[in-house]
DNA sequence: CCAGTTCCGGACCGCTTAGTATAGAAAATT
DNA sequence: AATTTTCTATACTAAGCGGTCCGGAACTGG
């Protein structure tokens, strides 16, 4: 089953790649169909229309890039054989020092990707935002578990934990975008994990003791 | 010193206003100088040309006008006669209320004005970078006064608090402009201050207590 | 070898962009 | 009345935008 007719002179997946580098390092809007067909190896006009359909269908197919691959520093969220806490701290670490990596574009795609958009292309922010509404689905859900195992208590301030979560998390891209090294971010990290701990039901090693006192 | 000449027909005034709202809510790029002119009155280009010289040099005018007005916010990270505990939650909870109003735009233009740029408006990008370098050392400021003060202890988990606040404000951009309610920033704002207190050397009213055991 | 299929390079489309130039009229001061 | 300034309105530039179309080239299956 072979496909017939002259065959495609670039690679589709390197060219993928190179758009994703470039939506990530100038967004959505700004980054116009000839800095596209350049970077992904001078294609013509009518190679990008017959392979990727038009500059919004290429930009859904880095986001899916994107999540597969960079955005799999989010997957101990949803790895429910992990403690919620590890869990939370693992995804902060791990997009922390994903976003201040050099060898790609900093900050995280789907906070900035679309952050300046005229209405018109309004769809592709809708896109990411839900991308982002996943992620705090994320946070909730480890919150929600911890709950239920009795880790942490059912309080005003542990509901309000995903929230503060999530915009450390979004607010990670910002500092990333603007230089922050890793350890800097780390080192927040650790900070904030704090406040875990000083609600956590079970303080570290003492579970027992509290249990039986 | 009057001026002499015919006047000015618009109110130069009500036009930055319009501008600065525009701007807020589209950011730097997608905002095209026609969607400026309609908005600030159906000013002709002359004219526009005339009263602000160009689109960047407006935009500079917006960022700045923007700063002393909805910017404001962040006044307590600057008054010193403030306890700087209170200067960061005030500072905070201020943020979270004025991102969130509905009678002009959310999110914050500083963090969000110019987050998608292509290189040749990098001016605009850094502008708006040295803004946010300016809250950063506010709250270093604030961190560094508690610890002369010997409200919090010298050691990494303090260190670590400025870029965990100043992460946390710049994320409250993006779940003010996701649709977060002021409610639920400003519970998460509660339990971050929890950080706060967990490292503070004098838990409440207990200072004095332990300063002499 | 040829028909069918697919891709490529380049010309081209209509539209928008930021910004300039021109004109004469209108409103203020001196 | 003369001068100065901004006004409206229009026409214009040069470039870039996302996207389309066509003729020819390159490949495969029959």
């Amino acid at each position: 089953m072979a496909r017939t007719g002259r065959p495609r002179e670039f690679d589709r997946d390197k060219a993928l790649d190179a758009a994703l580098t470039l939506f990530w390092t100038q967004g959505y809007e700004p980054t116009s169909l000839n800095q596209l067909k350049a970077c992904m190896g001078n294609i013509s006009p009518a190679s990008f229309y017959a392979a990727f359909g038009s500059k919004e269908a290429l930009f859904r197919e880095v986001v899916q890039r994107y999540v597969e691959t960079y955005g799999q520093v989010m997957a101990p969220l949803w790895d429910e054989t992990l403690p919620p806490r590890d869990a939370i701290e693992q995804t902060l670490r791990r997009s922390a020092r994903m976003q201040t990596t050099r060898s790609h574009p900093t900050g995280c795609l789907i906070v900035l990707g679309a952050s300046n958009c005229s209405p018109e292309n309004q769809p592709v922010q809708t896109l990411l935002a839900a991308e982002r509404k996943r992620s705090r689905k994320g946070f909730q859900a480890c919150v929600t578990r911890a709950v239920e195992q009795g880790e942490l208590p059912d309080t005003p301030l542990t509901e309000a934990l995903p929230t503060l979560f999530s915009t450390f998390l979004h607010g990670m891209a910002c500092e990333a975008r603007d230089g922050d090294r890793p350890k800097k971010l780390d080192a927040a990290i650790t900070t904030l994990m704090q406040v875990w701990d000083s609600l956590a039901v079970h303080p570290k090693g003492m579970s027992a003791a509290l249990k039986l006192s």
